[in-house]
RNA sequence: GCCCGAGUGGCGGAAUGGUAGACGCAGGGGAUUCAAAAUCCCCCGCCGCAAGGCGUGCGAGUUCGAGUCUCGCCUCGGGCACCA
């Protein structure tokens, strides 16, 4: 062989690890144990550039680790139940099942040839029976212990398919394949107590120090725990069993400038009046026909109703103020109903702009008081502000002084309570679908909502159905629904809702641990693997998945199924950023927008079309990659032109893992020009034949004596140790293309070297080594041309000699009043003081200075000279 | 709308508060070649002949010194509870 040839490579190789089992992880308690995951795929089809990003960054890390001497568990599976399985059974009459687990084989077929360090052999997809019945079983123990309950709760409802649509498929207030208008509708539904837990889950933020402090505010502001007062506004007549109205406000030292009372389209006494207020049902009909999604509740129009019930002010029973139904306020927060604030805060004013209700800002202000026109005044939290007459006798307090002195005075004054709110929800897990996980219960007539017995799992789902009909097909399914009741045996009806996806891939991580075992989890194995060390996955899952997660760890440890340790599963996380990539769109007869994978189309600049039609598309701009935008890259042409190791080198040193990047491929031949020049550093290494003396210790360099000062050897000695460090650094530091720039250099510096070849020889199998975690079929290969012992995948990570990492002499930057104007290449521990001289000595300083003495003089040793002049 | 990020040459990006632009792509020039491919060498932020000046989205501020810290904006991206 006489140049770089991945494709014969690349497959050797893999062989090898496999036969070697080099990734089978196994329990082994005179190690350290590593555990990598990154989150696992959907099964969509194929494998997109950014899984392909994932892995890799994953792949690294779980080498590293392995040569760094941990046992790494490096497991992958599927994410497999949802809705675009059923989506595809609609659209071409194949069965989700089929579906899923032919695009898992597609994909699975797809990351082998990237050559991953993965254990295989813990593969499970959670639609696996054997997966989802475990799942069903902890679902069971949670019912048992109190975290599972049943409420209503509000669907988007599409009334032609007769189905519950997603957030995703309501566009602009239409079901997504109907056109129809959305109806809101209420079902009995399951949730999970996550908000007992809200506590908790905010406190265990503190202790994740290896989280992005990104992911840790936005979690804290998902709970959302405020504080504030909850009080009532009488009515000033009963109106259908209600003599008042319950609200509850963070901001209650704005109270005298309260207006209005808002109520959610949902509040319970609005119900009762739209029986006798037509007005008001249509109204409500109206803010109803849209999807429940906050983004939407936020951004429609504000609009309101006016009730023509009236409150007392609690301060002033003489003050009446209006109640108004409002359809920007959530149900789901506080009570569902809060006074409005026109003066200072900026909603209430656009509406009370909007109806014409009064806007008072008479009593407090940043000095004087000033009118408020278009602009509320939020009285700041931490800033002392004037307050007038206000009726906790404050006259200069911050906002939060003036919040505290209210609560006590309201509560002293017995009319509120202070009360701490949180913003997070009960976890709603039932969907009204077929491909996800049963719920195991059952209604009996007799009994009621009867759990099903743990011997009967795993509740299956049925093979037989069909999708041509709208609705939950497990609803109309003949047979399936029919069971005797679990307690007394009379015919009774199983569930047929599933569960939301994000259950299953709430737990999937201690799975891995015993992914075959007749339980949930092993104690042994679960408390031996867990915690994951370092999860790694798409910043778009830094709340919800997050949060379910550890949410659901709480949940199994309280049930027995986890050690207490792992109550946070995650030690470490890394969010990658996306890639992305513009979207295509056409749209159809009806208008409505159809999608284009980007080898479907020809793009010129900014414009495009469709390559086998010439319809002229619409280029949206870059977004995150998803199946259903249909904006994703495969990398199978990069793969299959330059082989895997330049897919990874390529992918790595792109761009820094955490930022998001448009894709582009350009760049990817460069990657794979620089495999090849290595692999020629190698080859001709190999024929000039030379062994490095060293075959017994091949990375204990430390004892080594250094090569003189000033000979080749020594300045490539240098290099290499140059290399160690910084790739090192770079690899634990999660700065890929950082470590993949620092081997480029290490690369050249290599091929300009005049050292021997024994010398040569030994840089190129350290270089083998280092990017063993990014390419590691290019590394084999080296290793084994240069005479290495055994898989280098099997070999210890190299060690950096610090004596080779000091520099004798530096340069120092001279800087006159900031800006750099000269430099002093000095000794390492050159003083203060003859630096300072060599300095005031310098051309450029003494043109500056022209005679005078300087204002100041700033020597950081070490690092720079600053002369003030 | 709310929460969280990001913004540096033509492009991807580098830079513990201390020489802005490492490393690479693209581009230009040269060597080699009958020619090309491949490879190797050199140049490459902007303005300027030069001296020099200007430069990290915009505007302020802190500091001897700011890409980096603070405040206010702009633009783009992610999330917003049934996309995964």
């Amino acid at each position: 062989m006489s140049r770089y040839s991945p494709a014969d490579i690349e497959p050797r190789w893999q062989a090898a690890w496999e036969e070697d089992g080099s990734f089978t992880a196994r329990r082994d308690d005179t190690l350290p144990k590593y555990y990598v995951l990154e989150m696992f795929p959907y099964p969509s089809g194929r494998i997109h550039i950014g899984h392909v990003r994932n892995y890799t960054m994953g792949d690294v890390v779980a080498r590293y680790k392995s040569a760094t001497g941990h046992n790494v568990l490096h497991p992958m599976g599927w994410d497999a139940f949802g809705m675009p399985a059923e989506n595809a059974a609609m659209a071409s009459g194949g069965h989700p099942k089929d579906w899923t687990y032919a695009n898992i084989a597609d994909m699975r077929g797809q990351m082998k040839p990237l050559g991953l360090s993965i254990d295989w052999s813990r593969e499970f997809a959670t639609c696996d029976p054997e997966y989802y019945g475990q799942q069903q079983s902890l679902f069971l123990d949670f019912l048992g212990a109190g975290m599972v309950y049943r409420k209503n709760a509000v669907v988007n409802w599409d009334p032609v398919d007769m189905t519950v649509l997603a957030n995703e498929q309501v566009i602009d207030g239409c079901g997504w394949r109907s056109g129809a208008p959305v109806e809101r509708r209420e079902l009995t539904q399951w949730f999970f107590r996550i908000s007992e837990h809200a506590e908790e889950l905010l406190d265990g933020l503190d202790g994740l120090e290896k989280w992005p402090e990104k992911v840790r505010t936005m979690q804290a502001n998902w709970i959302g725990k405020s504080r504030g007062l909850q009080f009532s506004f009488d009515l000033t007549a009963p109106s259908h069993g209600s003599d008042g109205i319950e609200v509850y406000t963070t901001r209650p030292d704005t109270l005298l400038g309260a207006s209005f009372i808002g109520l959610a389209v949902d509040h319970p006494l609005v119900r009762a009046l739209e029986a006798d207020n037509s007005g008001l049902a249509a109204f409500c009909a109206e803010c109803r026909r849209m999807g429940t999604s906050e983004e939407e509740l936020e951004t429609a129009e504000k609009r309101g109703f006016d009730t023509g019930l009236r409150v007392r002010h609690p301060l002033d029973p003489a003050w009446e103020l209006p109640v108004w139904v409002a359809n920007f306020i959530l149900m789901d927060y506080g009570t569902g109903a809060v006074f409005g604030c026109p003066a200072h805060d900026q909603r209430d004013l656009e509406f009370a702009r909007k109806y014409d209700l009064p806007v008072i800002d008479t009593f407090v202000a940043l000095s004087e008081p000033a009118p408020v026109k278009d602009t509320a005044f939020v009285p700041p939290k931490t800033e002392k502000v004037r307050w007038i007459d206000h009726f906790t006798g404050l006259t200069e307090a911050t906002g939060e002084e003036a919040i505290e002195a209210t609560l006590s005075y309201a509560e002293e004054a017995g009319w509120g309570v202070s009360k701490t709110q949180f913003r997070l929800r009960d976890w709603g897990l039932s969907r009204q679908r077929y491909w996800g996980c049963p719920i195991p219960v059952v209604h009996c007539p007799n009994c009621g909502v009867v759990p099903e017995k743990k011997e009967n799992l795993p509740i299956r789902l049925p093979d037989d159905v069909s999708f041509d009909q709208p609705g939950n097909p497990l609803d109309r399914h003949p047979t399936w629904r029919d069971v005797p009741c679990p307690t007394c045996g009379t015919p009774a009806k199983r569930e047929t809702d599933t569960m939301d996806t994000f259950v299953d891939s709430s737990w999937y991580f201690a799975r891995f641990t015993a992914p075959q075992a007749e339980t949930p989890t092993v104690m042994d194995d679960v408390s031996y693997w867990m915690n994951v060390d370092q999860y790694i996955g798409g910043v778009e899952h830094a709340i919800l998945h997050l949060l379910y997660a550890r949410f659901f760890s709480r949940a199994m440890q309280h049930c027995g199924h986890l050690p207490e340790k792992a109550v946070e599963p995650f030690e470490a996380l890394f969010t990658q950023g996306m890639v992305t990539h513009a979207i295509y769109q056409t749209r159809d007869a009806e208008g409505r927008p159809v999608y284009h994978l980007p080898e479907e189309v020809t793009r010129d600049g900014d414009r495009a079309q469709v390559t086998a039609t010439g319809e002229a598309v619409e280029i949206i701009s870059s977004a995150k990659m998803s199946k259903s935008k249909r904006n994703v890259v495969d990398p199978a042409q990069i793969i299959d032109a330059f082989g895997a190791d330049t897919a990874r080198w390529f992918i790595l040193s792109d761009s820094p893992p955490e930022r998001d990047v448009e894709w582009t491929a350009a760049g990817a031949e460069a990657a794979h020009k620089h495999l090849s020049r290595v692999w020629r550093l190698a080859d001709a290494s190999r024929m000039a034949g030379s062994s490095t003396g060293d075959e017994a210790a091949p990375n204990g360099v430390s004892e080594e004596p250094v090569p003189p000062a000033g000979s080749p050897e020594h300045d490539l000695a240098r290099a290499t140790h140059r290399a160690i460090a910084d790739v090192t650094a770079g690899i634990e530091g999660f700065a890929f293309n950082s470590a993949v720039a620092k081997l480029y250099a290490f690369t050249n510096a290599v091929a300009k070297s005049k050292a021997s070849a024994a010398a040569q020889t030994k840089a190129l199998r350290i270089m083998a080594q280092l990017m063993a975690p990014m390419t590691p079929h290019l590394a084999e290969e080296i290793w084994s041309m240069l005479g290495g012992e055994g898989l280098l995948a099997n070999t210890a990570w190299p060690k950096a000699d610090p004596r080779l990492l000091v520099d004798d002499t530096v340069v120092l930057p001279i800087q006159i009043n900031g800006k750099r104007r000269s430099e002093l290449q000095v000794a390492k521990d050159m003083d203060r003081a003859d630096i300072e001289a060599l300095a005031l000595a310098d051309d450029a300083v003494q043109r500056a200075l022209d005679g005078a003495t300087p204002k100041k003089l700033i020597v950081v040793p070490g690092r720079i000279v600053n002369v003030v002049v």
